[in-house]
DNA sequence: CCTACCGATCGGTAGG
DNA sequence: CCTACCGATCGGTAGG
């Protein structure tokens, strides 16, 4: 939304057609370099303790340039907190339309959950939302706030799920906020190389949580 | 530790004993207030975002002085941090220590784990703790990393007595994980107004893990 | 603990 | 997207 055609690709004739289209695939390109330049370092170092020439060091560029993608450092924090916000909530959205067994499509759901706060391509967006939301203005966080509410409504209504099924003894909004505080915790001790993988610990919460199977 | 007793003060006669005394005092309370108003600060906006300008002003000094009490604002954060751990494993520790049956026990870990987090005295640092800790040097993050890692056996110490007593049905590692990750996100949802009381936050936490009494 | 200050660094911009 | 730059602010210090 910011800038996704520069001033300088104003409409040409027929000919500029090809090279045009070409530009501004390279510079939406740039602006996801940007963007995960910044999770990466967000994540790393928090917000306020990155500089803008962190971030343009690491995609190569002077320190002037990023701001031609991206209006202020502020932005750049926004983008990747809805980044974030928004693969999770697609992921476990997905997860949760599974049409599986109550078990499974939680299970399901854990996973995805996980896969995006420990998973390579999107640990670092889901990081920094989870740790640098605050530095949002007002209507920024509003506007994350509104997005977690709605994502938080999709775990209540699993849990209703469960409790229907007989599998979960309480489906309080509490229930619901242990749940996902077991699960964004893991972001503080998870090691990739660790003895654990993203589905034994799904699998291993599940299990803590639902009555035996069978 | 830092300058607990300033040059200023060196030793004179017998007539000096009682005004000297007051003056340490003073000093030891001057350095407790820097320090819980970094603590809140650093809480609040975290620590890059806070300057040593706003620590000072918020004990009305001037931006030159928090340094006669500490040596660089990275001590600060450290002696926070210290304070944060400190006050949850000796409130914890004592909880553990209350020799009543393993689910009294339990419930009462819980509500001391979650008073630090979520009560005005420890809250500040607690959160710190939690979410400033990699601003910390390598050598003071290895000093939290023992202590931690010592409040984590305790816990799992603990987790190994419910089930010895058939009140738990997993008292892994990762148990201990999941159990801690639940406490420790309460402070991104807990509101002093809000509906529920740490008392009854840990009771649903207990039942919710714990088999059903009786 | 204050006054007065310093060098370094920061987010952002004008003009190309 | 680079060059060159600006005003503001920062952590920290010397001297009292």
């Amino acid at each position: 939304m910011q800038n996704p055609v520069p001033a300088a690709s104003a409409p040409g004739k027929a000919v500029m057609a090809a090279p045009k289209r070409k530009l501004v695939a390279e510079e939406t390109n740039r602006r996801a370099d940007i963007l995960r330049a910044a999770g990466r370092l967000f994540a790393e170092k928090g917000y306020a303790a990155t500089t803008i020439r962190d971030i343009a060091g690491a995609v190569d560029m002077q320190s002037g340039s990023p701001f031609y993608h991206f209006r202020t450092k502020h932005d750049m924090l926004r983008a990747v907190v809805l980044e974030g916000i928004g693969a999770i909530n697609a992921a476990v959205a997905q997860a949760a339309a599974s049409g599986k067994s109550p078990r499974a499509t939680f299970e399901a759901m854990l996973r995805a959950h996980l896969d995006q706060l420990l998973g390579a391509e999107g640990r670092d967006f889901a990081a920094t939302l989870l740790h640098e939301s605050r530095h949002l203005d007002a209507e920024a966080q509003a506007e994350v706030v509104m997005l977690k509410d709605r994502y938080e409504a999709m775990w209540q209504k699993t849990l209703k799920d469960l409790k229907r099924a007989g599998l979960i003894a309480v489906d309080s909004p509490l229930a619901s906020l242990f749940l996902l505080g077991a699960l964004n915790w893991t972001v503080q001790w998870y090691r990739p190389d660790g003895g654990k993988s993203v589905a034994q610990i799904a699998r291993q919460l599940s299990s803590l949580l639902l009555k035996p199977a069978g």
